[in-house]
DNA sequence: CTAGGTTCCGTACGTCAGTACGGAGTCAAT
DNA sequence: ATTGACTCCGTACTGACGTACGGAACCTAG
């Protein structure tokens, strides 16, 4: 079970070590006890699949636009019983991201335009302000 | 004409004002002259039509994910005659925005899974994580 | 048992995009 | 002419999210 280094955990959950010190010290990450096989020394800490999982939901929730102050929440409240607060979680930041996708859209369709406006081998000005104009903002 | 303070051109492009200035240390924005109508004193600097909408601009490539640098090199580039690197920036971003756009699709799902999950009445855990599993990354 | 690679830890630094502050100058209305 | 709001400018600070550094402890293979 436990069996990852603190490297390993990293690398299945893409990211660097670094990064995974730096939940643990937001609270996102737990801190294992340190594990000496042979009762010698301080040992080293370990890592299951719980571990993996848990780091794997922190980037999946950072894509959903959640902060790390949120996420640490999200993650307080799983298996919780406060079901309110997490689809209240959830439902907000559901809203938010339908903006940001059709932002993004929009994003998109502005940029068709500057890559079409600009794209002909065509001589003479490429109007990429212009290119962006009629937005919703 | 160049009839705004920077206080109302701020207003007109959706920001503050000390963004605008902030804008114009990066180069993103113009710093015109100072305009005293009675030739007494350095007066104060006025803006027009070109400026809001460069503001405008400003923001809207922002929401396409264009890092400031970025916008800034479009534009330098806007009306010039370089078609060949509009062209290259735009069709770059429009892949990442691509990109962007499908995870935040997945993101949503995830999120609906979510909600669906920690809506109902219903006692018991409420398994967060679990909504998140089955990603692409 | 020694050499090397890792881990651990605190602290510092880095980037992106602002935001705030403080004091002097300027403008517009009373 | 004075008051009060706004401008200008440099510099410093914020916040979100890491990334880097350096030295000591640790673990593993040869």
């Amino acid at each position: 079970m436990k069996s990852r280094t603190i490297a390993i955990l990293a690398r299945e959950g893409g990211v660097g070590v670094e990064t995974v010190r730096f939940y643990q010290r937001r609270g996102l990450m737990p801190t294992p006890e340190r594990w000496s096989r042979d009762g010698v020394g301080t040992g080293v800490r370990r890592y299951g699949e719980e571990d993996v999982r848990r780091l794997r939901f922190i980037r999946s929730a950072q894509t959903a636009g959640f902060t790390l102050e949120q996420i640490k929440e999200l993650l307080s409240l799983d298996a919780g019983e406060d079901r309110a607060r997490a689809h209240e979680l959830a439902t907000e930041r559901l809203a938010a991201l339908d903006q940001a996708i059709a932002d993004l859209v929009e994003a998109r369709a502005a940029l068709r335009r500057l890559a079409g406006a600009c794209a002909s081998t065509d001589q003479g000005p490429c109007p990429i302000i212009a290119a962006f104009q009629g937005e919703a903002a």
